[in-house]
RNA sequence: GGGCGUGUAGCUCAGUUGGUUAGAGCGCGUCGCUGAUAACGACGAGGUCCCAGAUUCGAGUUCUGGCACGCCCA
């Protein structure tokens, strides 16, 4: 203690938080100090993350600063907490954007572009470009402190990834899960592919197609026809069925003109019949439910020989396959007629019917699919009339056969907005059938739904609403993609039987028998012996590779053309990112399921399903059961993630999306350099609950710093000033841990245990412990927002009261004084733990506090261990029950409500808080707390700046009592009468009821016939001050001024004054904390003289002047004030 | 059109199993503190808890029906 060089020395109170972190971030690369947590935890269980692979060919932006803020506290809270948790980084490669942003680099857009630039050549363009913004996202993620190890990344093209995903596929393959169906895209017939739905949102445009009501005379009463309507004629010669909606009522009514009978939706009659200009009869009402079976004959001939072909029900039952009426849910009454014509080759709704259908049927392959159109848009010779003829320019003359054929009831122009092809926008896009690849995911719908509800959703809605919900309408998986950069499907068939297989990895490949085209990839690298390995097994090589057919002798096998959907590579990330089961099984069982995995909502469809799919469909226990051979992996519970965090929408500072061109956001390297990553993060952490739409505002973000930052960083500085000051030594005598746990300061200098030491110690300390609990049991939970919320509250209890209260003890005298002592250990410990605290969240500050409360320990020897070099390498800090005291916080919590309580009467009364008084009187409802406050009474006259305080229960000429029932208690018991009780309590005289209360122990009380004893627990006291007094009044107590002011007081109260004209006089002159200066007060009043007199040991102690003179003193500032002109020096030291 | 979510102070958001004086931070105003000082404290103004109905002794909280906004899907 008595040390002349100060273990501490005093920390800038102007602290530069960016470039604090700057330095942090070079102390962690140069002691690797993420590598070195890790290795302290070998052999710990295990907490396992998933990082959900980002694609790094965007920049970087702050909905990712978000999730990365997110996905780095609980791994980093984790390691604390005692487990090992490696954080794998991950980038997802393939897919249409990657091929957009190539595409727009080499000036290229459509298939056919490509195909003539050469396939090679653009997937080689594709692998460079997925790399383009790799060293932005380096930086941001250092910047941000998101601890993950970028040098060990699985990236999804990677031949191992590739071979997981293979792996996978042809578990699905050989269970019958991965088949050839149709799906309906957006078609651009004259480009020959299909558009992405974000390419199809591009082109939408309000144009006018002709709209058009036909007939369907139903075979059983030919007189009597459907009114379907359309706005595409074109599509009328494929139609299969017309849809009604089973719930809505249908009419059929007389048209008196042709005598014949129509069939429409009741709510559409009265608008049918004006648009056809002649008035219609209602003949019956009928449900919707009552016209599904009914037979019709189709529009067009196109497939009438098909009209006579029945099928079997599941139920046994016979049933014409085509033209009957079927029930849809998305049939409505906005339009038309209520009656939907269904070309399901051309719609996607139309499909999913056909494919309901085909459900009910035992053989479900012979329900076909209608298709009079080919690829180019034409139609095919099955309508001979315009067979070659564009789609769309047949609409004219398949309305006038319509005519012809009497079918045609009305036609008009319908004006709607319908998608055109962004790049050729006179062209229209139309829904098309493509072959394409499935995966059975409808089989496991019931299996995924279970896995589901084991996962610990946060919020939990996402569960059973928006996920659980898109689970139980689970519709097949469109698994290929008719691409180019992607993973390529592992599927040969052979040429001569269309019988395929599945292939598992490159080496399996390579094994099977006259395997040959393997040079195709040889000579490419042997050309450019730069291009990666991975690209083998990419298209074109892979295309290029056949073998002979297992199926027929001398028939060769040959890949399918496709490649897969991007979101079932990242959904094999659990075990891909290993390369398992080829390679890596220890790891891989080490690292499944996730205990933990964080993404925004908009994965909900993306990377939360295609993991959740892909691990249902090879892990859960039906998988098992359907696996020939034993993979090993034995799962219960959810896999492959068992909690999730689902963020909000990050919205820009208007409250609107993010967007570049509205610039109504900042760059997150702009928000660093200005107020640094703590600063980002802890706004996130503490602002809202993850899962809200974060509204990212640079005002927002720099509030973290003086709400919370600064703030601690005052507290610190405040400790470091004294420290220094009075050259504070926790490390004589002491023999610390590594950790610096309070257990090593046991035998250290003026050590004193926590029961020896002031209450307001042990209030800090108990409000500290605590807080380690709550922040503890927040974060085991997964719930950030109440842990920063707790730890804001102990921050400001702390600094606005602990330290504020403990003022003088730290400026007091004696430099030992045992009281000091145990203020500036109290202080050191709590700060230790703190820093620990909040290491996950901020992990820059704490490791800056950590690195100087240290110093002490790593600069002396002492007989314990060094301190642990980072703060991010120590346990988190554990509470200790035997400190925490709940009495003592309510106590001070009532004690902090009459010291406000105080301040508002000063303030009422225009008592300014320097003025001392001569008394403040504290009125309680009961005595319960009386005698504790009594014994803190020192703090409230420091507070309050009085002489004394004095607390009571019998405060009847201050206040009146009012009584009120406790709703809580007495809700249950006597129920109905509950405003009758209360109105007796408002009407009785309250002082009589408490004083019967205090005397007898309990009330009785006239209710409703009866009468009710009610005990004190049963009753709240309300007080309220009576006029005519200086008076403030709480929910627990009333306190009361003395607001008369004798000479004496009034003198104090100019010394007060003076004091801090003069403090403000040496800051100005640039005093140190501990110069010593000469006063010289001039006045020529006799009141401000004597005040000057009688308080001289106090001005001057305060002031740590040497001598107080009633002449100028020269070379130092000056001020006028209190009546004087005050004059200071410092004193050479 | 369907699903899910949100709606509380000027702004950003809390609000536990229903309990009668609805909170915090910021901003604004007034006052104060001053050996942490670009920090800090107190007080104040500011609320039909989106609307309507229901349940209940009692609803910001539960239920029903609307309205508005957002996201996803059609």
């Amino acid at each position: 203690m008595s040390s002349s060089v100060s273990a501490f020395r005093a920390a800038n109170n102007h602290p530069n938080f960016p470039q604090m972190e700057d330095e942090v971030l070079k102390f962690w690369d140069e002691a690797d100090v993420y590598h070195e947590s890790l290795r302290r935890r070998e052999g710990a269980p295990s907490f396992v993350f998933y990082e959900g692979p980002p694609t790094a060919n965007g920049m970087p932006h702050p909905g990712h600063c978000l999730t990365r803020s997110i996905k780095d506290v609980f791994p980093r809270y984790k390691t604390m907490r005692g487990f090992r948790c490696v954080r794998k980084a991950g980038w997802d490669t393939h897919g249409l954007p990657v091929e957009v942003e190539v595409g727009k680099e080499l000036g290229i857009h459509s298939k056919e572009e490509i195909e003539a630039f050469g396939v090679e050549s653009f997937i080689q363009h594709c692998e460079r470009s997925v790399w383009r913004y790799m060293q932005a996202w380096r930086t941001l993620t250092r910047r941000l402190g998101f601890w993950v190890d970028l040098d060990d990344a699985y990236v999804t093209y990677h031949q191992s990834y590739i071979e997981s995903v293979w792996w996978s596929l042809k578990q699905l393959y050989d269970r019958g899960l991965l088949y050839q169906g149709h799906k309906i895209v957006w078609w651009w017939a004259q480009g020959g592919t299909a558009l992405s739905a974000g390419e199809v949102g591009e082109g939408y445009r309000e144009v006018a197609d002709p709209s058009v009501y036909v007939r369907f005379p139903l075979i059983d009463r030919p007189n009597r026809s459907l009114v379907v309507w359309t706005t595409t004629p074109w599509t009328l010669p494929s139609n299969q069925f017309a849809a009604v909606h089973p719930e809505l009522q249908y009419s059929v009514v007389a048209d008196q003109e042709t005598g014949e009978e129509l069939i429409v939706a009741t709510a559409l009659v009265d608008t049918l019949a004006h648009k056809i200009k002649r008035p219609l009869e209602t003949l019956e009402t009928i449900d919707g439910t009552r016209l599904i079976g009914l037979r019709y004959q189709p529009p067009f001939d196109t497939y009438a020989a098909r009209a006579g072909e029945i099928g079997t029900l599941a139920d046994g039952t016979a049933q014409h396959r085509y033209f009957r009426v079927v029930a849809a849910d998305f049939v409505t009454i906005d339009s038309g007629t209520g009656i939907v014509h269904m070309a399901p080759a051309f719609g996607e709704a139309d499909h999913e019917v056909l494919l309901q259908e085909r459900q009910r049927f035992i053989d479900q392959h012979t329900l076909e699919l209608f298709c009079a159109v080919g690829p180019d848009g034409k139609f095919t010779h099955e309508v001979p009339d315009h067979a070659g003829v564009w789609v769309k320019d047949a609409d004219k003359p398949l309305i006038r056969q319509l005519k012809e054929s009497q079918r045609l009831l009305h036609q008009e122009q319908y004006v709607h907005s319908y998608p055109f092809c962004w790049r050729a926008d006179q062209d229209p896009l139309i829904q098309y059938p493509r072959r394409s690849w499935f995966v059975r995911t409808t089989e496991y719908r019931d299996a995924m739904l279970a896995n589901n509800a084991q996962i610990g959703w946060q919020p939990e809605h996402i569960r059973d609403g928006r996920f659980g919900n898109f689970l139980a309408s689970n519709v097949d998986w469109a698994l290929s993609r008719e691409r180019y950069w992607g993973t390529p499907l592992p599927i040969w068939i052979c040429q001569e039987t269309g019988k395929g297989e599945a292939v598992a990895s490159y080496a399996e490949l390579l094994a099977k028998p006259g395997v040959s085209g393997t040079e195709a990839w040889e000579q490419a690298k042997a050309a450019m012996p730069e291009l990666v390995d991975d690209l083998r097994v990419h298209k074109p090589y892979i295309d290029e590779v056949t073998y002979d057919s297992p199926f027929a002798p001398g028939a060769r096998m040959r890949r399918v053309s496709e490649v897969i959907d991007c979101w079932y590579d990242s959904g094999a990330m659990p075990f891909a990112q290993f390369g398992w089961p080829h390679q890596n099984d220890a790891q891989f069982k080490d690292q499944f399921p996730a205990d933990f995995i964080s993404e925004a909502l908009d994965q909900t469809r993306g990377w939360f399903y295609s993991q959740l799919a892909i691990s249902t469909m090879l892990f859960s226990e039906q998988a098992r059961a359907q696996q020939a051979e034993e993979h090993g992996v034995q799962v219960d519970g959810p896999h492959p993630f068992r909690n999730c965090i689902v963020l909000g929408l990050m919205l820009g500072e208007d409250g609107q999306k993010m967007s570049k061109s509205k610039r109504n956001y900042r760059e997150p390297t702009e928000i660093f350099e200005k107020y640094g990553a703590d600063a980002l993060r802890w706004f996130f952490f503490s602002g809202q609950p993850p899962w809200t739409a974060i509204r990212y505002r640079e005002q927002s973000i720099r509030e973290s710093i003086p709400e919370f930052l600064l703030r601690l960083w005052n507290v610190f500085s405040f400790f470091t000033i004294y420290a220094e000051i009075d050259g504070f030594d926790p490390t004589a005598g002491a023999t610390p841990d590594e950790q610096l746990h309070r257990s090593g300061f046991q035998g250290a200098t003026g050590y004193r245990p926590v029961a020896l030491r002031s209450e307001i110690d042990r209030w800090i300390l108990s409000e500290l412990n605590r807080t380690i609990e709550i922040v503890t049991q927040r974060m085991d939970a997964l719930d950030n927002y109440n842990a920063a919320a707790a730890i804001t509250s102990l921050v400001d209890a702390l600094s606005n009261w602990y330290v504020r209260r403990s003022r003088d003890r730290f400026w007091a005298g004696e430099k030992e004084s045992a009281d000091k002592l145990d203020a500036f250990w109290t202080l050191y410990e709590v700060l230790l733990d703190v820093t620990k605290l909040i290491a996950p969240f901020t992990p820059f500050l704490a490791e800056t506090l950590w690195q100087h409360l240290r110093e002490p320990f790593a600069n002396h020897s002492t007989d314990g261990n060094q301190p642990l070099a980072s703060v991010h390498l120590c346990d988190y800090p554990e509470a200790d029950p035997a400190l925490i005291d709940t009495a003592l916080s309510d106590s001070m919590r009532l004690l902090r409500e009459i010291a406000s309580l105080g301040r508002a009467a000063r303030a009422e009364a225009n008592l300014k808080v320097r003025q001392p008084l001569a008394k403040v009187e504290v009125v309680l409802a009961n005595d319960s707390e009386i005698k504790w406050l009594e014994s803190h009474d020192a703090l409230v006259r420091d507070e309050l700046n009085v002489k004394e305080v004095a607390y009571t229960t019998q405060g009847d000429q201050y206040v009146q009592y009012k009584i009120v029932p406790n709703f809580k208690r007495l809700g249950p018991r006597v129920g109905k009468n509950m405003p009758a009780v209360k109105a007796a309590l408002a009407d009785a005289d309250g002082g009589k009821l408490l004083s019967e209360m205090q005397s007898v122990g309990k009330i009785v009380l006239p209710v409703a016939d009866q009468s009710l004893e009610l005990t004190a627990e049963d009753i709240d006291i309300r007080l309220t001050a009576r006029e005519g007094w200086a008076a403030a009044q709480g929910r627990q107590c009333v306190v009361v001024l003395a607001t008369e002011l004798t000479d004496e007081l009034i003198r104090e109260g100019i010394a007060k004054d003076l004091i801090r004209t003069i403090q403000n006089l040496r800051k100005e002159i640039g005093c140190q904390y501990t110069d010593r200066i000469r006063i010289g007060i001039q006045t020529d009043s006799d009141q401000v003289k004597q005040a000057v007199i009688e308080n001289q040991t106090l001005i001057a102690g305060e002031t740590l002047a040497t001598e107080i003179l009633d002449a100028a003193v020269s070379g130092g500032g000056q001020a006028q004030g209190e009546d004087a002109v005050i004059t200071i020096a410092a004193e050479p030291s």
